[in-house]
DNA sequence: GAAACCATTTGCCATTTGGCAAAAAGTGAT
DNA sequence: ATCACTTTTTGCCAAATGGCAAATGGTTTC
């Protein structure tokens, strides 16, 4: 819970009251490993914010294939579609990797939030560009290096991930195959 | 001006008064096919809205090589950094491929804007959450395909541009060389 | 129409990656 | 230590892509 509020601090100031509102609207929850926060198709009901773990954003391609879009790490904010406002039903699936803890809140509560607190409204706003911004930036890039470049941008990027995530997630967001990831490790030592 | 209207409208209520003030505070603008709307390193002072020709948005690798990030639209906003606030210098440039037109505000009347109009931030808001959205769906869907299924998704996307786009830029977009987008484009016909 | 210029295609060969299956390495439970 | 299971690495060969240079096609200018 701390590790949420001290994240929210970053983007704007907050006082001890409007700390302790946040904190009383919040539920901490664990997710398993292998266990899905959201699946495509079942509506989200919940912001939550990841103080744990590693979760992987992924949906199936036209041939079956699972495509991992991007991880989650720690200290990052899951929302639904950007907005609470309305309803959400996700394409995608959102699923641990390693056991997570997460802080949640209902769309009720958080809304409660946002009518509450002055300025909530412009620190989740900053959040979610910065989030945005992170996103599209990394995967620019993917798209135009091999797959060498890609794997090394990965790990310079996502220290922390490297040995948590298992290698055919890696190989799957970087748009290669599992075998040509193997190769280019062996390479690259 | 009347396109810009009405690609607001489609976001937000705005009544004849305010539509009066966008107006009033709106200068349009021509780019010649080359020019440049943005250039890496020099501050942005402007908030745009392309109404007419497409934009190249490009950086350059350590290698030197122009990468294409995306291509701009009609009907499309050009905001820097997604928030007016700051002073915002790019590291990327924005350049006419065709001829262009544009409705443009200077920050400050932008900002008048954003003071006056009720209901104007969210608006804006809307519209920079579904650009983000598009841009991330649609790079992420680029990382897992080869050259041939991500020429045909590029046709697939933007119809209206496989036909005023130099091939180099598509294929700089799509993250492979000119000649096998040149050998991709036989195979397919 | 010829010349100059730019965009696109093609040929050739080296390199990278994919696909598939088997081997090896790692993990966990008993 | 052994077995069962999962993850990662390899080998083999086919297919895709890159790099480079030359050829072709198109457009503009004079």
């Amino acid at each position: 819970m701390e590790e949420f509020i001290n994240y929210l601090l970053q983007f704007g100031n907050l006082n001890k009251q409007q700390i302790d509102l946040i904190t009383s609207k919040a539920t901490e929850i664990e997710l398993k490993k292998d266990e899905y926060y959201w699946e495509a198709g079942k509506t989200v009901r919940q912001v939550g914010f990841l103080t744990d773990g590693v979760i992987r954003v992924f949906y199936y391609n036209n041939k079956g294939e699972e495509i991992t879009r991007y991880f989650i790490e720690e200290n990052h904010l899951i929302l639904s579609g950007n907005t609470v406002d309305e309803v959400f039903t996700p394409s995608e699936y959102l699923s641990a990797i390693t056991d997570c803890k997460l802080v949640v809140f209902s769309k009720q509560n958080w809304k409660d939030l946002s009518a509450t607190i002055i300025g909530w409204d412009s620190i989740i706003q900053k959040i979610i560009t910065k989030h945005h911004g992170e996103k599209i930036a990394r995967r620019s890039e993917l798209v135009s290096q091999d797959g060498t470049e890609r794997y090394l941008d990965f790990i310079e990027k996502f220290p922390t991930l490297v040995n948590r995530v298992p290698l055919s997630y890696i190989a799957s967001y970087l748009g290669i195959t599992q075998s040509s990831l193997s190769r280019i490790r062996k390479n690259i030592r």
